[in-house]
DNA sequence: GTAAGTACGTACAAAAAGGTAAGTACCCAT
DNA sequence: ATGGGTACTTACCTTTTTGTACGTACTTAC
């Protein structure tokens, strides 16, 4: 007889608590904003402290307005970004982290980091496979 | 006058050296197989160790058979993944990271987990954000 | 013998991401 | 008064990504 595992926790609450190897977990969503080019760019620039929208778009290369904005209200609306629009005309918006898009910003800008330190090893690995 | 600052290397030089936040730099690319969904998740999954092909499809939820290959394809081709077909039929393939994998997957795996276990925090944001 | 599994490649179609250009409403510098 | 900057939004179009379904060549299980 198989022995019975009591089942601690319903699917549903598995798939609150995150299980990205399931298609359905809404973690998927988060880690497609976080691990989005503009979005990943976004959260590195921003750990270097409050940028205006117009400084990030100068400092990430190839993003478009229309883009930035996008990624910014999909990470602002994840809890990690806060939005701060100033009464003013022209008008002025300063971007920063929220403590909780600090911890993911770290996240990402190691594996960012480790990218940027280690693409030559990348780019030899490239060539010997064209060899 | 302005002090001129002599420049220890060309652009190219940065650009293949790492450089996420100009358009042009090959780590662009890296980035994308290492951040691709599926390949994000191909990587976690093999940090557990060699699989075979139709393992990863059963472990990976949602992935088809067509981007896991491409996935795959790509993170071998950055050296991050070795593919071992062994000559039998039907067809039998082993996938493993390669020392280089094991650096990145770490990685990888560390905004993962990051995610699955802040998914409630960022959930809490959502229904806030609703509210 | 019939169905299922193995590890893909390929053709076609759908969906998502991204780019471009224009508009807004007002300010500042030339 | 003309041009540029600010922070977007919208419409339209192109590119990229992804899914679906089928074919392969052969084995094992029923």
């Amino acid at each position: 007889m198989k022995p019975k595992i009591p089942v601690p926790e319903t699917l549903t609450d598995q798939l609150r608590r995150g299980a990205l190897m399931a298609t359905e977990c809404p973690s998927r969503d988060v880690l497609k904003h976080v691990t989005s080019r503009w979005g990943m760019l976004s959260l590195i620039v921003l750990l270097d402290g409050t940028h205006r929208f117009s400084e990030l778009r100068r400092k990430i290369g190839g993003v478009s307005e229309k883009m930035l904005a996008q990624s910014l209200q999909a990470l602002e609306g994840d809890g990690f970004i806060l939005r701060k629009s100033l009464p003013v005309v022209p008008p002025h918006v300063e971007y920063s982290l929220t403590p909780l898009g600090v911890e993911v910003a770290v996240q990402v800008r190691q594996l960012g980091d480790w990218i940027e330190l280690n693409l030559s090893r990348v780019l030899q690995a490239h060539v010997q496979r064209a060899a």
